[in-house]
RNA sequence: CGGGGAGUGGCGCAGCCUGGUAGCGCAUCUGUUUUGGGAACAGAGGGUCGCAGGUUCGAAUCCUGUCUCCCCGACCA
C-alpha cells in the first residue's frame, strides 16, 4: 500500500476539533465575520443548507403546515409571562434599547440618550411568545383548530462558548408551532414532527439518529415534554439535531390561547413546537467528513456531478469543451433521487488537477474529468468522492466508462452514494454504543479508557425525578457524561437500574455531547 | 463568565525578550518552458503588524484598555 496525499492538513484521529475547522475552511463552506460568534456562510456552505431548506419544506407542506413570518423584535414583557421559559433564555438574550445614534464629539457614534426605548426589544431567540401572541387573537373557535404553522427564520442566543455551524451566536432555522384541541392531538403532532425530522436526517443527510425523549433536565424551558433526534459524531460525541416539544398548557395559559368548545366552555388549548437548525450542516460535516474534506450526500450537494475539461489554453479547447457540453446536457437530463440531476461544467482557467481537490475538498459526490485522450477513446475519468484512492497505488481512483454511457450512471451511483453514506455512518455508529453496561464503575471506566472516542453507552434507569435525576446528572458530570435521550424502538428494561440500582424502567443513552 | 493560547499581505508563520517605520513559505500576477495530471524556472504586485489610548526623538516590539478567535471548564432545545 503507497503513502496518499490527502487533501487536508489535519487527520480526524489526530485533532478532531483542529479538522472539523479545517474542513469549513477547506470546503469553503463558511468564515469568522469578525462579530462574536457570528458566521460568514459562504455560497458551498449556504447551498448545502438550502438543500436543507428545500427538502425539510416539502415535508413540512406535505404534513399540511403552512409557512409564515414573525418579527424578529419581541417585547421583553413577553418574556416575564412563562417562569420557566424565561429562567431557561434571560441569561443569553441580545436586547435593543435604543433606535437612534448621534456623534459622540470624538469621531465615534453612541446611542443616544434620548432615543431609549420606553420597552426594550429582545431579538428573538425562539418564537413561542410572539407567536402565542398571534394565536391567543386567531383562535377563538374549536373550528380555528388546529392551526399549524411553520417559520423560517434567524434567531439569535447570545451563547458563551460559540463553534462555526454547532453553536452560534446567531443561527438559521425552521420552527413549526401548532396549537391543538386536546392533549392528544397536541402529542400527536410532537410525533409526527419527530418523525418527520428522523426521515429528513437520514433520508436526505443521510445521518442516522436515535429519536427519543429527553430526560426532565434536558427539556425546553417551559415544555412538558421534549423528544430529539441524537447522531453520533465521529469523535462518539452526540449532537441534538432537532427538537420536538410538547408544550401542554403552558405556553396557551401564559399567552392565554383558548377557545370555545363544541359546549361553548372556553377552554386553553395545547401547543407543540419542533426546530431543526444550521447546526445538522455542523453534524453533517462531523458525520460524513474525511481526511480529504466533506463528503457532501448527494441529496444535499448544490452540484451533484462538476465535469473538470483539461484545458491547455490551445485551439483544441474547443473540441473538448463541446465534448464536455454534450457529456453536461446529458447528464443534466437524468434524473436521480426524485430530482434532475445538478451538474456543473467547470469552465474556470486553471489546471483540471487543482480544480480537482478543491471539488474534492468540498465533497462533490462526483468528479468528471475529461482529457484530450478521454475524448479521442470516446470515454471520461470518473471519481467517486465516497471511494476516492486507490489504496495499492495510493492514488485517485478514477474509472473510465464511455462517455455516452455515462451519464445513464450517474443516477445509479448517487442512489449508491446516498444509501452507502448512510449505512457507514449507521455501521460506525452501532459499532461504538455499548449496551452491556450496568453499573457506574463500568460506565467511568470505559469512559476514562486510553480510548479516544468512546462512543455511546446505553444503560437502563428507573427514570428519576426531581433531586433523584438531580445526583444523576451530578454524578455523570463529574464523568463530563450527560444523558441523551430514551429511544423510543428499545427492548424493554430487564435489569437494575444503574443509578439507583431499583428496576429499571427503560433504557436511556450517556455520552459526550456537542 | 473562569483558566490557558493567539491576533503581523489571501492562508500558515518568524520578528517582539534586548524599540530605529517588516520578512519567510504557500497562494496571486507576468513571462518562458512544460503538462494524462496536486509542474519548473525567472521576475512582479500586495501588509501603516486586531482596534484605541499612553510612554518615547522614534512603537509590530514597552504600558493600559478593548474587540475577536482557538483549547479546557462553567453555561446551553
Amino acid at each position: 500500500m503507497s503513502a496518499i496525499r490527502h487533501a487536508l492538513n489535519t487527520k480526524r484521529d489526530d485533532d478532531f476539533a483542529a479538522w472539523y475547522q479545517e474542513v469549513i475552511a477547506a470546503a469553503d463552506m463558511a468564515e469568522e465575520s469578525g462579530v462574536r460568534g457570528c458566521m460568514i456562510i459562504k455560497p458551498w456552505g449556504y447551498g448545502i443548507w438550502e438543500r436543507m431548506q428545500r427538502l425539510l419544506d416539502d415535508r413540512i407542506k406535505a404534513a399540511g403546515v403552512q409557512n409564515a413570518y414573525f418579527p424578529l423584535f419581541i417585547p421583553l414583557k413577553n418574556f416575564e409571562r412563562e417562569a420557566e421559559h424565561v429562567d431557561g433564555f434571560a441569561k443569553e438574550m441580545a436586547v435593543v434599547t435604543h433606535h437612534r445614534l448621534i456623534a459622540d464629539g470624538e469621531g465615534g457614534l453612541i446611542p443616544d440618550p434620548e432615543a431609549k426605548l420606553e420597552e426594550p426589544l429582545v431579538v428573538r431567540p425562539t418564537s413561542e411568545t410572539i407567536i402565542g401572541d398571534a394565536m391567543s387573537r386567531w383562535i377563538q373557535s374549536w373550528r380555528d383548530l388546529p392551526l399549524r404553522l411553520n417559520q423560517w427564520a434567524n434567531v439569535v442566543r447570545w451563547e458563551m462558548r460559540t463553534r462555526m455551524f454547532l453553536r452560534t451566536s446567531e443561527f438559521l432555522w425552521q420552527e413549526g408551532h401548532s396549537a391543538h384541541a386536546t392533549a392528544e392531538e397536541a402529542q400527536e403532532e410532537t410525533m409526527m414532527a419527530l418523525e418527520m425530522y428522523r426521515a429528513f436526517a437520514e433520508e436526505d443527510v443521510a445521518l442516522p439518529v436515535i429519536a427519543g425523549e429527553k430526560p426532565e433536565n434536558e427539556r425546553f424551558p417551559g415544555a412538558v415534554e421534549t423528544w430529539s433526534i441524537e447522531a453520533m459524531m465521529q469523535d462518539g460525541k452526540a449532537l441534538q439535531a432537532g427538537t420536538s416539544h410538547y408544550l401542554g398548557t403552558n405556553f396557551a395559559h401564559a399567552a392565554n390561547i383558548k377557545y370555545q368548545n363544541d359546549a361553548g366552555r372556553e377552554t386553553l388549548a395545547h401547543t407543540v413546537s419542533w426546530g431543526v437548525s444550521t447546526r445538522m450542516v455542523g453534524g453533517l460535516i462531523m458525520v460524513h467528513g474525511d481526511d480529504d474534506g466533506l463528503r457532501v450526500p448527494p441529496a444535499l450537494a448544490p452540484f451533484q456531478v462538476v465535469i473538470l475539461p483539461m484545458l491547455r489554453d490551445k485551439p483544441e479547447d474547443e473540441s473538448l469543451l463541446a465534448y464536455c457540453e454534450a457529456l453536461r446536457a446529458a447528464i443534466s437530463g437524468q434524473s436521480a433521487l426524485g430530482e434532475p440531476v445538478r451538474v456543473l461544467l467547470d469552465k474556470r482557467p486553471g489546471k483540471a488537477a487543482a480544480k480537482r481537490w478543491d471539488w474534492v475538498r468540498k465533497g462533490a459526490p462526483v468528479i468528471i474529468e475529461v482529457g484530450g485522450r478521454d475524448m479521442e477513446n470516446g470515454v471520461v475519468s470518473l471519481l467517486r468522492r465516497d471511494s476516492l484512492w486507490n489504496t495499492e497505488t495510493g492514488k485517485p481512483a478514477f474509472q473510465n466508462p464511455d462517455r455516452d454511457l455515462c451519464a445513464q450512471t450517474i443516477p445509479t451511483i448517487l442512489a449508491d452514494m446516498q444509501n452507502g453514506l448512510l449505512v457507514e455512518a449507521r455501521e460506525r455508529r452501532e459499532a461504538n454504543i455499548r449496551r452491556d453496561v450496568s453499573d457506574m464503575d463500568t460506565l467511568a471506566e470505559h469512559f476514562s479508557r486510553e480510548a479516544k472516542y468512546p462512543g455511546w453507552v446505553e444503560v437502563q434507569w428507573a427514570r428519576p425525578t426531581g433531586e433523584a435525576l438531580e445526583k444523576v446528572v451530578e454524578r455523570l458530570k463529574e464523568l463530563r457524561l450527560t444523558l441523551r435521550n430514551v429511544p423510543m424502538h428499545a427492548p424493554p428494561a430487564d435489569g437494575p437500574c444503574i443509578f439507583t440500582g431499583e428496576p429499571a424502567v427503560e433504557r436511556v443513552f450517556v455520552a459526550r455531547a456537542y
